[in-house]
DNA sequence: CCAAAAGTGTTCTTTATACACCCATGT
DNA sequence: ACATGGGTGTATAAAGAACACTTTTGG
């Protein structure tokens, strides 16, 4: 009735697996990491990075497990997605897969990465590879996801640096809502806010004139948030 | 190592579960329907309908499937709302719960009930007794997603029968979302939307004008939807 | 001085809110 | 006729969109 294993249950259970669609944002472009399937099934397939979820750890654990072998990184901003149970979607069983979206300053991705022996890569939306599985809807679902957040909760600031150019936060949004902003409305619009905080820095080399640096007030959100404040853009 | 069983697999897996969060309008306030539990563990405790899943059936499926045996409805309103996987959400070992929340007419539901031995109820938001597993938790993010969702999605028709009057539409989201709303704006911003198919039929008893009976125009929205029509209330 | 992009201001249009008034119906 | 709530209108305030002008910087 089943093959051979130690773990034996009177009724049969799926495998359940966390995947995660990670974007960064290179300054001009939002982009997907992707990793180059070692093994079979789709050997040789871009597909999403993740992994089957162990018994001493949630869902979310195992995401950032998977996140932090992959990338190097910690405590990026994560977010349960969606989770796919087509009873097809696996050639190697009945497997459940609990997806979550990252958000990762791209930088300190390329800072501690190379010490994997996989094959991974930053994509452009517009250069996504066919992928391994259900991952193309996953990732379409993902994609649609982040368009929306973006707009009423100010989680676009997870793929900037620390310090960051009103001009890297409009093309930021540009770049996700695929669309053209009023430079001048925007930033009125933003400031409006009071959620950034100016630095005295400004830009170095830059052929015209320098746009001053700013960073994001964690703190004062919350306290906005608090009483009744919504981001919205 | 592990228990006896005909069901063996070289690593352990969860076990997997839909869990679903009903919701019905009964025309002035919002309610959720709940089962007291039959058996152990948290027998006699309320809590959100659901069972295990299917090798031959995707989570949804199986939600509908639970749906099905608990209120004798089909195709309703249903979408999924979260995975739960805390380590120790359930005392009977490592179980996967994906959640979704439905939107039922009530009267639907009223008429094929009863013939089900287990003991169900509606609550009111206020009533709501403590429930069995983490199902508090997962009630309260069903009721936020409800809220959030209901603002930018036409899915409060879901909730009324199919002819309903302006001021039903009304108490809904007044219920729904906890504020009072002005009449007559109301009134004017859906209209506006023109999604309302107003029938000649007018209510009948009431010790005051009647109200117009209307009907959801689900093809119109479609259509509109297409062309970039929002929903926003 | 010129080009390019930052930073600030102003106008116009649209949308939201508050509230007044008339209409229909059962008692 | 009157109490109650439906249906329509209008004035005011707030928000959004479009665009003009000034400032800073490197070449």
């Amino acid at each position: 009735m089943s093959k051979a294993g130690n773990y034996c249950y009177e009724y049969p259970r799926p495998m359940v697996t966390t995947d995660c669609v990670i974007f960064g944002f290179d300054g001009s472009a939002l982009k997907v990491l992707l990793i180059e399937r070692g093994i079979e099934p789709y050997k040789g397939q871009w597909a999403l990075p993740g992994g089957f979820m162990n018994m001493e750890e949630d869902a979310e654990q195992c995401a950032r497990r998977e996140l932090f072998e992959e990338t190097g990184v910690r405590d990026m901003f994560i977010e349960q997605l969606y989770t796919y149970s087509d009873v097809n979607r696996d050639p190697r069983g009945r497997v459940v897969s609990i997806a979550y979206f990252a958000l990762v300053k791209i930088l300190d991705y390329e800072l501690s990465a190379g010490d994997d022996a996989k094959n991974a890569n930053w994509f452009s939306m517009s250069e996504i590879p066919s992928l391994a599985f259900d991952h193309d809807h996953i990732l379409r679902m993902a994609i649609q996801r982040l368009k929306g957040k973006v707009r009423y909760q100010p989680i676009g600031f997870e793929l900037l640096e620390e310090k960051f150019t009103m001009r890297d936060l409009q093309n930021l949004y540009e770049a996700i809502l695929e669309l053209q902003i009023d430079r001048r409305n925007f930033h009125r619009k933003i400031m409006k806010m009071d959620i950034l905080i100016p630095l005295d820095e400004k830009e170095a080399n830059t052929p015209h004139r320098a746009g001053r640096y700013f960073q994001f007030d964690r703190k004062k959100y919350q306290e906005l948030t608090t009483k009744g404040f919504n981001f919205e853009l």
